[in-house]
DNA sequence: TTGTAAGCGTTATCAT
DNA sequence: ATGATAACGCTTACAA
């Protein structure tokens, strides 16, 4: 263990907050004792105990950013943002893989220990309450999610897109280019209310409402999309054989991630069919897997970068004593070649 | 804030000793007393405030996971299966990104603000001193990294691969298949000593060892592999051209991930070549990624979960009083058809 | 401008 | 078996 602000205290001369006010800048200090303190300090190398810090009732300056799937590469981008965005504010982030558990109740037990100023929650699900943002009682902002409609939203802030409609846009363009039989990939159970789930319903509406009737068959789930170290590819495989074998017209295949959608690709060529040529695809997010796969994906582009800035942007305006915000962004559609219109054919 | 400690004594009738004592199992109590203490807990939702806790000398059962780069998909693996394995033993963890920073300044720092058990640093540097590991005073686990030849081997453990040895043969590899004109594309500067370097050493000595003269213009740096929130592939696209107008005699290209390889893939795709035909080409990890592209890479594959599970068990070992150890994995080598035999073209 | 002292929520020691 | 009580390192009134 290192020394500590009494022994800066003694070494240096000075009273205990004193070296307090220096190494904090929180009170009138004399130049010369300032000087004093910080020689002692850089000598040394005193590093304040940031736990001790943390019990007094003070705030500690840090931020917590809970993520489901650390390795999700579109949430990895925003990571390295939104981390440089608070260490450039001079706070301290905390990062925590909350895959496999409650974020929420995670988010309260940090908030106590840490004494956080604030969370941010980056791709969970959205079944939260009134309740769970009343307990955790810190600013808090959801990244790439909402909670349910009935949820206050005085309570929180939020950051994300509209992902019904824009899975709703994916499959309008595959329909618009001709094709009727559309494949639709997606991971089932856990996430009954997650961006996924929305992203089909968006898929299922765009059928329906272009008079396609939907057909459960073609939208199976596949089990789990990244095991814990085990790969996805051999299951997208099974599905995308089965689903090649069952129903031979499938014409073009829609999904919640490029990177399902570069699995699928490869499936599909693994069959001995080619995309575009035989089936079209079209992936989700805009992660740079996307362009530089072969072929490059047709994707609904997420501006992470603008949603990572916003969702630190509003946290610290929260912590200020600000409002909540809810910004929903749009995407872009990106045509890179990964689907061709039905007449080419 | 929640409630304290203080409060389920009150609450529940008895001493803080005795509410302690029954949350941490730490000494005799009743079964009586027990089930009132724990009513009081479940009834309340207390949660234990680890600041405290760490403020007491006693050791805090947290682990510390210290990251180069976060986003990286082959450390990611890894994370995700020692986190797991980290909850297992009933220790918290506590993540940090290291890119920009000095992975042992922050060890020490946390080290001493969350009171650690440990440390595992993943893909950093490896310019760590004695003092270094005398300073930071807990078990600390390299993982993908060794230290230099001259610090103390008991100051300290590692896992990881003989990173010369293996660039070696994933140049050995293609020249095995008649390549004379091989290009490396590394990522320069900072990492003087990183993996990376030592893989491009392998590559440098694989020429000679097989009489290929080394010729500098085939191993161009790319500036910054992953760009905070840019994109790398206009970088690699460059090189590539460069690479392939300047030397139109190129057959093979050796890189330090499949990340890039993928990439460069792409690139020579986007110039008008093919992959392997024109040009071979060899990643290195082993990540998802390098299989479900098209072609599939060949690459060297690390086991990351092996030195995932390995890094954990000798950690907590260490914790326990045991000895400091230093594993080096074999790779293997996949042959999945992103090369080819020189005379075959 | 500076120092003293009272907590913050725990755990650990020591009586009881 | 149980309950005071003294740390742990820090911040912050308050006093000087």
């Amino acid at each position: 263990m290192g020394i500590t602000i009494k022994d800066v205290a003694k070494l240096s001369g000075v009273g205990i907050s004193t070296v307090s006010r220096v190494i904090n800048k929180s009170g009138p200090v004399s130049e010369e004792t300032r000087e004093k303190v910080m020689q002692v300090v850089q000598e040394y190398g005193y590093i304040p105990n940031i736990s001790a810090r943390n019990l007094k009732s003070t705030k500690s300056k840090t931020v917590a950013l809970l993520i489901k799937d650390i390795t999700n590469p579109f949430l990895g981008r925003m990571l390295r943002i939104i981390e440089r965005e608070i260490a450039l504010r001079g706070y301290l982030t905390l990062i925590r893989d909350v895959s496999a558990e409650n974020e929420m109740e995670i988010a309260r037990q940090e908030a106590q220990d840490y004494n956080l100023c604030g969370v941010i929650i980056m791709g969970g699900y959205f079944a939260y309450s009134d309740d769970d943002f009343h307990q955790l009682d810190i600013p808090c902002v959801l990244l790439t999610i909402s909670a349910d409609e009935k949820v206050n939203k005085n309570l929180y802030s939020s950051v994300r897109i509209d992902d019904e409609k824009e899975g709703y846009r994916a499959a309008e363009y595959l329909i618009s280019l001709g094709h009727k039989r559309i494949a639709y990939l997606f991971r089932p159970p856990e996430n009954e209310k997650s961006t996924h789930v929305l992203r089909y319903k968006g898929y299922v509406r765009a059928l329906c409402d272009n008079g396609i009737s939907f057909d459960a068959d073609l939208a199976p789930g596949i089990q789990s999309y990244v095991g814990e170290d085990g790969f996805v590819f051999s299951k997208i495989l099974r599905a995308i054989q089965e689903l090649c074998s069952q129903c031979k017209d499938i014409t073009a295949v829609v999904t919640f991630s490029d990177y399902v959608a570069v699995c699928i690709t490869k499936a599909i060529f693994t069959i001995g069919l080619r995309v575009p040529e035989d089936i079209s695809i079209i992936g989700f997010d805009g992660v740079e897997i996307a362009e530089i796969c072969n072929p490059s994906l047709d994707t609904i582009y997420q501006p992470a970068t603008e949603m990572a800035l916003s969702a630190t942007e509003i946290l610290f305006d929260m912590m200020r004593g600000g409002p909540t915000q809810h910004i929903v962004y749009d995407t872009v559609l990106l045509k890179r070649g990964s689907s061709r219109a039905i007449d080419e054919i």
